[in-house]
DNA sequence: TCAATCACTTAGGATATATTTG
DNA sequence: CAAATATATCCTAAGTGATTGA
């Protein structure tokens, strides 16, 4: 759906040709923010979905020492800027008197202050943490053999496999690295020992046998090793749109050529004439082969791929086991780029370890190169948290292996991400009413800055950093909004200054959004859309560079996406506040978790595409559920008949007949109920994608702490993969934990 | 002095695997 | 037991934001 409303391309270069004239009569009634933040928040126009919308915040913070926030921003000098960004640039940089204690705290320390000192972390937990790992150890023992002595033999295997299971995780979380209650390391340094194996390599091209074959106008060619593996990357997309897209086939087909021979170059003129037919064929085979590999087959795949993962995927990072991420080199293919890549179809080019950069300690085992090869170069920086890189042919970007989300490098990281938005919160209020103080600036430049805060605070959108026209979709952010993103109603809907968003953002996804603004932010959006056309950027003053700069002034370590992580993560906080009640039985607690979960990724603008089998299955669950009414109706006139016949001779058997129709009723009702239940939930996911939310926004000490005052097992909320993740929230958190 | 580069987080789709259902 | 469905994992593209170097 987003492809529908494409936006239309724009070549006209940012030509800033602002008329900024803007008189500043401050008329406009104070406008009382929080009033208008949080009933407005994420109505998706789009998707009306049943989750409230999130409470009123109860923020009532004093900021008592900032003198900053309660300086009048006095610009006497106002000036209508003319030019393009670089010269606002240089006059803004001239701007602030207040700066200088926020920006003279280095960085690097901040990060332990906002650490330490906060109820919830610090050493002390430790003792009383590690206390009550063992109960819990004891407790899971003792209850084992009772449940098992109870039941048969079968689900005594069952019971005793699940023993083990649990056996070992407990085994796991005996010999997991806790470095959240160790020292961290200062000034940058990532590691001070590190080893690998170095990434693994895709395995070299089989070339196709002999009885497949390539044709191009109506004749067999055999084409040259480097032609036919292309070729073939092609063929194996053939099912996909991709193919039929003008750009994909251009692209390709253009790359393709380059791998050609010159005589193949000479031939091969015309993608229309080219048929993939056999190869398609082969591969299709292919894949159905995999599907019916007998059990056997399929094991000795998984203990191959064992093998490797034993080999290359794990490396030593400070005497610790550390998981690599993405230990595997990308093998060569196609380039999938998202929406209407401009790149899209081109050649991503087989690596060798030519390629590939190493980064190891220098007193480790320097990983080996594949037999005949040498790597390009062997570094030692311990200053960065990658094992390898290497430069991508399609975008020219740098990609790197790192570790897994689990280790100790990306989690300390995604602790003190929560930490800076944790921060944000007691300074929010100040950070919202000078935003709103600066839309009455005389600067435009700070007009700019005050609406572009205010919709990534109340919307939750994303910077917006400038992106090279050409090389990539053409998708925005907030700072790079251009005014052809956005409409202007002075009434719809019955409400007054409404904003219509419809952009595409990341991965473009398509966001879609009317919301009312304050009378003074729909002011300036008309006068900052005077005199532009279609094309233009909306904030010409304005870039995310400029705007991370205020913020960081504001706070240390504030920018612009920390607004994201604070507002999903109170979000959440305040919709499991409303919605979820202790009396509520398990799976309604969970509803409510996900009906929270899901306020924050329509919030986050999350969306997926809705399953290529949704409709079925949603009306198979419809049939189910009709089928299941009918049942239930039955039930009930059968009960009713049990209960005359009981009346009419009071028998003890038809006493119990009545009971046990009154238990089929009932189990009948409570089986349509949860039935219902889970269609309007998996209506409400329809197109919205809650993993993105819960793995990179909300803080989890919040799930953690709600799940223990819920007496919620942890397990239903977090997976495998997530627990471990989140390892050092799930260690740490007390049932207190307030974001 | 700012465009390019670098390092790292965030993102949705594809694919593999597990679970439920018929 | 197979098919349908749900869930987990893999994959790599696409962002953000600090730093760098011409």
């Amino acid at each position: 759906m987003a492809k529908e409303d494409k936006v239309k391309k724009v070549k006209a270069k940012k030509a800033k040709k602002a008329a900024l004239t803007d008189d500043l009569s401050s008329g406009d009634a104070h406008l009382n923010f929080k009033k208008t933040k949080s009933t407005e928040k994420s109505h998706k126009a789009t998707n009306q979905h049943k989750v409230k919308s999130p409470k009123k915040e109860s923020t009532d913070f004093e900021i008592a020492d900032d003198k900053r926030f309660k300086e009048e921003p006095n610009d006497g000098d106002f000036m209508p800027e003319k030019k393009g960004k670089k010269r606002k640039r240089k006059l803004e940089s001239v701007e602030g008197p207040s700066t200088s204690t926020a920006l003279s705290v280095p960085k690097k320390k901040k990060k332990k202050a906002s650490q330490e000192g906060d109820g919830s972390s610090g050493p002390e937990k430790t003792k009383k943490k590690a206390e009550s790992k063992n109960k819990k150890v004891k407790k899971e023992e003792e209850e084992h053999p009772v449940a098992a002595k109870k039941k048969k033999k079968t689900k005594e295997e069952i019971e005793a496999a699940r023993a083990l299971k649990i056996k070992k995780r407990e085994e796991e979380e005996q010999q997991r690295w806790r470095w959240w209650e160790e020292e961290k390391y200062e000034d940058g340094v990532k590691w001070k020992f590190l080893e690998h194996n170095g990434p693994y390599f895709p395995p070299e091209y089989q070339p196709l046998p002999d009885n497949v074959k390539f044709y191009y106008d109506g004749k067999p060619v055999k084409l040259s090793l480097a032609a036919e593996e292309v070729a073939l990357f092609f063929a194996q997309m053939l099912d996909h749109e991709y193919t039929t897209k003008d750009v994909f086939r251009d692209n390709f087909f253009a790359d393709w050529r380059k791998e050609m021979t010159l005589e193949e170059r000479m031939l091969i003129t015309d993608l229309n004439k080219c048929d993939f037919g056999e190869l398609h064929a082969m591969h299709r085979e292919k894949v159905e082969a995999r599907k019916n590999m007998s059990k056997e087959e399929k094991l000795l795949i998984k203990e191959a791929n064992q093998k490797i993962l034993e080999e290359y995927g794990y490396c030593m990072l400070d005497h610790h086991r550390e998981r690599i991420g993405n230990f595997k080199i990308e093998p060569p293919a196609l380039f999938r780029g998202r929406g209407e890549h401009p790149k899209q179809g081109m050649l991503k080019k087989r690596l060798q370890p030519e390629d590939v950069i190493i980064n190891c300690s220098r007193d480790s085992r320097i990983p080996v190169p594949p037999a005949g090869h040498s790597w390009k170069e062997v570094r030692h920086d311990n200053t960065v948290t990658w094992l390898a890189s290497w430069t991508e042919n399609v975008q020219g970007s740098c990609k790197y292996v790192m570790l897994n989300a689990n280790s100790k490098l990306k989690g300390e990281k995604d602790w003190e991400k929560y930490e800076v938005a944790r921060k944000l919160k007691t300074c929010v209020d100040a950070i919202r009413a000078q935003y709103l103080r600066d839309l009455k600036s005389k600067q435009m430049g700070i007009r700019q800055r005050a609406v572009a805060l205010y919709f990534i605070d109340k919307l939750a959108l994303r910077a917006g950093n400038e992106k090279e026209e050409g090389e990539t979709a053409d998708t925005v952010g907030c700072c790079s909004l251009r005014v052809e993103h956005i409409t202007l109603h002075d009434t719809l809907d019955g409400d007054n200054c409404v904003v219509e968003f419809d952009f595409l953002g990341k991965d473009c996804i398509r966001y879609y959004n009317k919301v009312p603004v304050s009378k003074r932010v729909f002011k300036n959006l008309k006068l900052f859309m005077q005199n532009k056309q279609e094309g233009d950027d909306l904030f010409d003053r304005l870039n995310t560079a400029l705007l991370n700069k205020h913020l960081s002034s504001l706070m240390p370590g504030l920018t612009a996406k920390v607004f994201r992580t604070y507002n999903a993560s109170m979000t959440l906080q305040q919709q499991l506040k409303e919605l979820s009640n202790p009396s509520d039985n398990q799976a309604e607690k969970l509803l409510s978790y996900n009906r929270a979960n899901r306020a924050v990724a329509v919030l986050c603008n999350h969306q997926r595409a809705p399953p290529k089998t949704f409709e079925q299955s949603m009306a198979n669950l419809q049939t189910k559920i009709e089928s299941r009414k009918e049942q239930l109706a039955l039930a009930k006139k059968e009960l009713k008949q049990a209960k005359k016949e009981a009346k009419a001779n009071s028998d003890n058997k038809l006493l119990v007949v009545v009971e046990k129709k009154k238990k089929a009723v009932q189990r009948c009702e409570e089986q349509l109920l949860r039935m219902e239940v889970q269609a309007t939930d998996r209506e409400e996911n329809k197109q919205i994608a809650l993993s993105t939310s819960k793995l990179n926004y909300l803080d989890p000490r919040i799930s953690v702490a709600w799940c223990k005052n819920m007496e919620v097992p942890l397990d239903k909320i977090y997976n495998k993969t997530q627990r471990d993740k989140f390892a050092w929230a799930i260690d740490m958190t007390e049932l207190d934990f307030a974001f």
